[in-house]
DNA sequence: TCAAAAGTGTTGGTCATACACCCATGA
DNA sequence: TCATGGGTGTATGACCAACACTTTTGA
């Protein structure tokens, strides 16, 4: 046991939890597994580390060969190493988000049709996945909550003109809370750093938004003179509660 | 390249940055290497994974080996895994920090005085240290830097009764910035977290201060009624300042 | 009596919240 | 003309930031 060599016979993947955003809601690519082990569940897309590869660089393999996009969002969140986790032998995965537009990948479209979907979060979050997908899901759905509090990265998630109520309603999504429409447009507006596009929705039956664009550069550069991005977790009447609870219990 | 046996050739380490305060500054336990790789240079403690055992298990392992310390605050923090970190082959590492305090445990007591020791977190980032050890401790520093924000973690690297100075000097030295006493008290006490225990410093040449102790059951109780601790990040004249710059830039 | 740190309140400003109506379009 | 969502301003209150002097102790 105290051999080196003992040691290097152990394998690590990495699980690529890829999110898009539709119809307002927020949704996962899964794939379902055609062999066992776990034969029929759904599981998160991920692969074994080759050797010679960077971890990134697999992550964004995984990604490429299921949906054919590149330079793409990404985030390493957790490693996952239960010494039972995988039935194959000692393997630790290293989780990884990905965000991206919805449009640029649709599955309708290719061969996979049948085994990968993309899924509503909050519905795979109550099935049954393959092996330990289930806590990683979670935890990584929670990076990303915490993530777009905090940074911009909402925007990866929409095509790059959109609507402010988009935004909001993605917001809504990946918070799981409803946002006031007045104080949202304030706040994101406030920021400056949002373009303009001076376009207008075409084709809807109301009076059409305005398009708007990130301005990633800008952002870049505030960020890079310690501006921060954010956005608040609870609303006054949640932390009114939460104080009326902390009187009752002090 | 593609047969299965041919993945399990990895290894994986963790290493735990393990994080003290004393005299007013946030310290690093390292220790110095014996032998080569990077004989002489100091190292972040760290060993590889039993085939049989769990990350977190292993990385308390790390740390009762080093100081007979357990039951200690742990945290992963992110992967490490660059295809040539590693001289001797193809080992990733998951990297740990441990808050502890520091009167538990002292190295000059030890007989590893020589190879283990206490270094200022400031000077230990300014050092060049073995691997890619460098990297990982600013990535480590800045997790806890973005926790302490946000849970009360702080108190773990505190003796059990401290004052409230110490506290403060506490989150002066991770967040790096000064804090206003009267805000800070007032903020810190209004939280209704700190147990007064109504006792006084002894020996000091001042007034002494009260000794408050973390109300810890009563923190668990709140955060899961939705409570959240959280300090702000940056001072109303920093805020200003971005603001300006904002402004000039747009 | 001196040095050193503890302890303590108020004011002004900023920002978040709450909230309701008119507008532009396609059907 | 109706249904649908787009777009807009203000008043209130909470919280943060700034700031200086008195108190208690040991030496």
């Amino acid at each position: 046991m105290n051999e080196v060599s003992n040691f290097f016979k152990s394998a690590f993947s990495v699980d690529n939890i890829i999110f898009g955003f539709d119809e307002g809601d927020l949704k996962v690519l899964l794939i379902k597994r055609g062999q066992a082990p776990f034969k029929g569940l759904w599981a998160l897309p991920g692969d074994l580390v080759y050797p010679n590869e960077d971890l990134e660089t697999a992550a964004n393999r995984v990604l490429d060969e299921l949906t054919g996009l590149e330079n793409v969002y990404l985030e390493q969140v957790r490693t996952f190493g239960a010494v039972d986790r995988h039935p194959l032998g000692r393997v630790i995965t290293i989780a990884y988000y990905s965000l991206i537009k919805i449009a640029d990948f649709s599955p309708h479209a290719s061969s996979f049709a049948q085994t990968v979907k993309w899924h509503n979060v909050s519905q795979a979050q109550k099935t049954k996945l393959a092996f330990d997908h289930n806590i990683i899901l979670n935890t990584c759905f929670n990076a990303l909550k915490q993530k777009v509090r905090v940074r911009p990265v909402g925007f990866e998630l929409l095509p790059p003109k959109f609507t402010l109520t988009e935004l909001q309603h993605l917001y809504e999504a990946i918070l799981r809370t409803k946002l006031d429409k007045r104080n949202f447009r304030k706040k994101i507006l406030s920021m400056n750093l949002l373009i303009d596009r001076n376009e207008l929705q075409e084709g809807v039956p109301h009076r059409p938004a305005k398009l708007y664009q990130f301005d990633k550069e800008r952002y870049q550069q505030l960020e890079a003179e310690g501006f921060n991005f954010e956005l608040k977790e609870s609303t006054k009447k949640e932390r009114r509660k939460k104080l009326a609870e902390l009187m009752d219990n002090g």
